[in-house]
DNA sequence: CATTGTGAACCGGTTCACAGCA
DNA sequence: TGCTGTGAACCGGTTCACAATG
């Protein structure tokens, strides 16, 4: 999941790499704390250790866009801002459903982020009936029974599931039915979808297994590592700004 | 980091890629399945559609944990169970602690799947006092102040951060200090880390912000296909189960 | 002359296609 | 005969290194 996807495998989009797509988030977040603090331009370099990744790939990622740079110079901030929104189509907003209201869906519908960048929660959607008319994070939670009119009204495209595992794919095929095309899907459950319907999954247990089993491979190398020859200081290490999680990539969080 | 990820680049652990450890979980929650339904064995065909994946990459996956199958039989369901729990470090369990217990921290909390296989959560912890003492999911929230001890008496050295992102790096490298050597980031921002550490990110809005890119082209290409011939029916489709989210690869949801 | 933009080498991972084997 | 296991081709993405340029 990686990083996977869900498209066209040929013609890619306008010739920009998924890759890079999954990154221009990280961009435009360090891009924004940098506006924020009215700092004008910024190089390759410093933009990149802000986003965690290296200058190269920052500059080649940004020469998919366009020459938005000047040599010598480095990016100026406002513009950059501006193209990778319109580039990620936030310049719009994107009404967005969460299906599931347990502790995750109402986790979500009070997320800050969600409203502040091109998102809106639209709508709330439950199963059960005790829940419907409640409020959560300030938005009353609606019957599932309703799920379509909803979807139609609103002009959704892209929804939510934090339904347990074994209502995902009912939940998923109605949104779709009913015109989603994109789905966030946070239950452990693999989704089949029709073409043209992109569905990205999170995935809080599997973060966790390949966390352990890299933690595994830790102690054991430490156990293999006494032998040898200088058992002294573990390589010191200055602090580093690595590759963080999927990419797409990859995970799951089921409510209770 | 799909993918990323954030270990030595060079020498790779025992031969298993690291995509192919990203879906390890994947195989192990099919298998889990099928292994409750008392299925004896499966074919890389059949497991395969189960997990999302080509039977190809399934084979080639199993084929770096050895060679688990029976030619044309299939593999046996309970000892590839045994066999991907063990890679993985699912037959010790290990204990979490989650920092933050804002909604996303409690719905962590909450959430069944983290018992079952493997974690245990060991301990809540937040910075607000008047938190303190409350029970969330049966556990009494400890103050961060006692981070250290926690971790330590605990011996935990898998970390959940749910922290507002402000807080993030701080609470990251008390974590790191006091022995933790596996963060799991839901804030959204990127944290610094010494090497030997690994963190995997889980960003909701980042997630968003890629379907939105994919929404946004899908509606423009739909413009640009009506002038063509056939405005017809969109390319009919069957249901398919392609890759789906980030594996790596990549959001962080951050709490209210 | 500092910094971008990019061709070319490199690399991990995926897919193909078939040999090997129960 | 049917299905696994895997070498080889292929492909997307990353890194390198330097030419281009404001």
């Amino acid at each position: 999941m990686a990083t996977g996807r869900n498209h066209r495998p040929a013609t890619r989009s306008r010739g920009i790499p998924e890759a890079t797509v999954a990154r221009l988030p990280l961009y435009l977040r360090a891009l924004t704390a940098l506006s924020e603090r009215s700092v004008p331009t910024v190089s390759s370099e410093e933009l990149a250790t802000a986003a965690g990744v290296n200058s190269a790939k920052l500059r080649k990622d940004f020469s998919y866009l366009g020459s938005y740079g000047t040599r010598g110079v480095g990016y100026d901030v406002e513009y950059l801002v501006y193209q990778i929104s319109r580039e990620l189509g936030l310049t719009q907003d994107w009404p967005v459903v969460i299906v599931g209201i347990g502790n995750l869906g109402a986790a979500l519908a009070n997320y800050g982020g969600f409203a502040s960048r091109g998102f809106r929660v639209a709508a709330l959607i439950d199963a059960d009936s005790s829940m419907t008319g409640k409020q959560v994070a300030g938005i009353a939670v609606q019957h599932v029974d309703d799920l379509e009119t909803i979807i139609d009204t609103n002009g959704v495209s892209i929804g939510v599931i934090t339904t347990p595992g074994g209502a995902a794919q009912q939940v998923c095929d109605r949104l779709v039915a009913a015109g989603v095309t994109s789905i966030l899907n946070f239950a452990p459950t693999v989704l089949t979808v029709p073409e043209g319907v992109d569905v990205r999954k999170v995935d809080l247990s599997i973060e966790l297994q390949i966390l352990a089993f890299h933690e595994q491979r830790k102690a054991a190398e430490e156990l293999a590592q006494e032998p040898p020859s200088a058992a002294g200081l573990p390589a010191a290490s200055e602090g580093r700004r690595g590759d963080q999680g999927p990419d797409g990539d990859i995970p799951a969080v089921m409510p209770a």
